[in-house]
DNA sequence: TCTCCGATTAGAC
DNA sequence: CTAACGGTCTAATCGGAGA
């Protein structure tokens, strides 16, 4: 039986999140900005329409913004995290098999069920009443047919949002790949665009049909893995349960330059418990610990230090104090006075299941606070993040990143729940 | 010359 | 008034060091 992949991708899913509980911004042009009300990350029609770009600095947006009466609001992951689940969970009753490929997308595997295409619209309806969140459907033989499926239900709005690869005939197949620029394909991005024009590769069509020793040769095995996919052959097989984490890294830019050392360290503690509440959340421990401080890099007339520092942990962990005392310790041997340190993190890595523990041959090992961490995250994710805290963090502010126009948590906090 | 490993690059969202 | 540009994660590849 020949395979069927729909992806299903919420349509401009931030900004969706935030309308579903503002209707009057329904006909508003609406952004939603990154960490530190940085950069646009997601964008309603009607800004796009003027010209916002993905990913352009908001100050650059401000007098177009002033101008068109664009609406910016910061971003609110606590919502849209609980909204994603909330659609996903609805999505994966669809299918026998899913995976969750990000916040705002979900593959289904609807291989060998009836009427595809019904089922989809039925997805759309379903989603729509129970959550207000806009999807489209794409439907394909490979992930990365469904995904470019998936576009083009976006791009045309005859399609209803709804677009099935696998019920073209191969004379339509041609004719639509030879319509979308390769840059259109998943995985395909910035230089591999350049690098693909330069051998004569514009279209989808181009690549499908590209000699295969010579883009073997030229572009390796992630383009080859692309361009069978998109030959109908399977590639990239469906996530259902997600790995544990490799790495985990906790980082912010800060609202305000840092020039103390005490400030840095509060700001690395917060980091520390975050990434260490991740590890923990997934059973692992890390064996390596890095630091790194940054000044601003677009701020090319003051002076520049990005230092970085690694060390293995005596034994892997994932204590929030003993990692925290590292970190602490490896931000007092980078920290030089006389910069204006503009961002800061953590880096876990050599990460494994705590089943793995190994003592140390020549060593005691050092007790852990597995009790306390495990009152610790309990309390933290009963009564909200930060309840408990290590001592240092939050002695100082001023690092803290700018959130100035952030909604309420509708849907996960009982204060933010608007009164009717 | 081969292998290993850390650093770099490219991509997604 | 001025300055104001995100965060996390993975896989492949590169290039130097050591065997």
């Amino acid at each position: 039986m020949s395979p069927q992949l729909a992806l299903v991708d919420c349509n401009n899913f931030y900004v969706s999140c935030e309308r579903i509980f503002r209707p009057d911004l329904a006909t508003v042009p609406v952004v939603v900005l990154s960490n530190n009300d940085g950069c646009v990350v997601s964008r309603s029609n009607e800004a796009k329409a003027l010209g916002v770009k993905m990913g352009q600095p908001w100050f650059e947006c401000k007098a177009l913004a002033e101008e068109h009466g664009i609406l910016a609001l910061s971003s609110n992951y606590a919502l849209y995290a609980d909204m994603s689940n909330r659609v996903m969970s609805i999505l994966r009753d669809f299918a026998p098999r899913h995976e969750v490929y990000s916040i705002d997308e979900c593959f289904l595997d609807l291989t060998g069920l009836p009427n595809v295409r019904a089922l989809s619209y039925a997805m759309r309806a379903r989603v729509a009443a129970w959550t207000g969140m806009p999807v489209c459907v794409g439907i394909g033989p490979t992930k990365t047919l469904a995904k470019l499926a998936n576009h083009v239900a976006k791009k045309h709005p005859r399609s209803q949002g709804v677009f099935n690869y696998s019920a073209l005939s191969v004379a339509q197949k041609d004719q639509l790949l030879q319509r979308i620029p390769v840059e259109e394909v998943w995985g395909v991005g910035r230089k591999l665009t350049r690098r693909l024009a330069e051998h004569g590769v514009h279209t989808v069509q181009d690549l499908r049909a590209a000699h295969v020793p010579t883009l073997r040769a030229e572009f390796g095995v992630v383009v080859e893995k692309i361009q069978r996919e998109l030959q109908e052959i399977p590639c990239i097989d469906l996530q259902e349960i997600q790995a544990d984490r490799q790495q985990i890294i906790a980082s912010r830019s800060f609202g305000n330059a840092v020039t103390e050392l005490p400030v840095l360290q509060d700001a690395l503690s917060t980091f520390v418990a975050n990434a260490c509440t991740k590890l923990r959340a997934q059973n692992s421990q890390a064996a390596v610990i890095q630091v790194f401080l940054q000044t601003n890099r677009f701020r090319k007339e003051l002076p520049q230090y990005m230092p970085s520092l690694a060390v293995p942990l005596p034994t892997p962990t994932n204590d929030s104090l003993q990692v925290n005392r590292w970190a602490n310790h490896l931000c007092e041997r980078m920290f030089k006075p006389g910069y204006q340190y503009k961002k800061a993190g953590v880096v876990l890595s050599e990460i494994s299941p705590v089943t793995h523990q190994q003592g140390d041959l020549l060593e005691a090992c050092v007790p852990g606070h597995g009790k306390l961490m495990l009152a610790l995250d309990t309390l933290n994710l009963r009564f909200g993040r930060g309840t408990v805290k290590v001592s240092t963090q939050g002695a100082y502010s001023g690092w803290q990143m700018r959130q100035e126009r952030k909604s309420p948590n509708y849907t996960t906090c009982w204060e933010d729940v608007p009164v009717v």
